[in-house]
DNA sequence: TCCTAATAGTTTAAGTTTAAAATAATCATC
DNA sequence: GATGATTATTTTAAACTTAAACTATTAGGA
């Protein structure tokens, strides 16, 4: 079907396709499918063994992390969710005796929130058996393939950043 | 701070630490965290540019793919969320005037979803552009990173599914 | 046929999540 | 020290999401 002795210059591959995009759409579908098959395994686990969330489970993990107390708008930036989403997080695991609030020292605008004894307590035992259950999880990878995915995945975060600070600029 | 001439056994690294997991947790934290950058900017642009919520445009997405009409019980798996969640989205779809949705010929059990000609105008428009999105997004990767990155991706699914399956089994 | 198990979907209650508006306090600077 | 902008948080309304209970239907055998 092709024209006899048709040249081939340089635009032929650019006019092929309006725009192929095909193997970045795969790849988000493919980061998108394998994160959320893991959270919903997590979820699925930290409800069955603890009765407990994943989003609780991960404000307690940030306060964890953080040994000093923080304040609300620093943990929704950690948690990239937004505050009001903390603000009822935060309120539940008050409820339930696992958070300490307290109004900021030196900013009356600003709580400050920590785990209580109880709290860092529970939160240690179920630490140890979620990573548990990641280790399990990636436990087909070796380690050499453990390393170029974090180092992949370090240039997609920093592509993608840099496209959303450019959106923010317009 | 070493004992001078202390004979170092294969023992040795096994009691090192309880379990170190370190990586892994790592690895897991970046994989969220990268899905959840993109997919809050994908949801941002999707609401600003077409008033359009991300999980409405994954349902129109699935229908848009399968040429053919599918039961409310194919998508929730396609889209790995609950039947109830499939429900109320489509009952909102329908709403529009985006979906269409009718008892199934052979089963009085399972109902038919399709898009619309509107839906399906609509869909392929906002489809466009959001390719357009993805592409910018993971501008900064090369064709070989993303090659990699899909392979590893791959890989990091199956030991997860592997997983998963183990943990059924119990 | 009749009974049981499995399947498709809906409903319910609780929780999560967001964007946007509102409140309160701090900061910068004049 | 007044004032206007910024910042921290809460509130609100709507949508999303889940697990579990429920309804209706189908399928597979005794």
């Amino acid at each position: 079907m092709e024209e006899a002795g048709a040249p081939l210059d340089a635009e032929t591959k650019v006019v092929e396709h309006p725009a192929d995009h095909e193997a970045d759409i795969r790849l988000w579908l493919r980061l998108f499918t394998c994160t959320t098959l893991i959270e919903g395994e997590i979820r699925r686990r930290l409800r069955e063994s603890f009765d407990m969330t994943l989003p609780r489970f991960d404000l307690m993990a940030q306060l964890d992390k953080a040994r000093v107390g923080m304040t609300l708008g620093e943990l929704s930036e950690r948690m990239m969710v937004t505050n009001g989403n903390v603000t009822g997080l935060a309120e539940r695991l008050v409820a339930e005796g696992l958070l300490d609030r307290r109004p900021a020292p030196n900013d009356r605008r600003a709580q400050l929130v920590s785990l209580t004894t109880e709290g860092r307590r529970a939160f240690r035992a179920m630490a140890r058996t979620h990573e548990g259950w990641i280790a399990e999880i990636f436990e087909g990878l070796t380690p050499e393939e453990i390393d170029t995915l974090m180092r992949l995945l370090g240039r997609a975060k920093t592509s993608a950043r840099d496209a959303i600070v450019r959106g923010e600029k317009e």
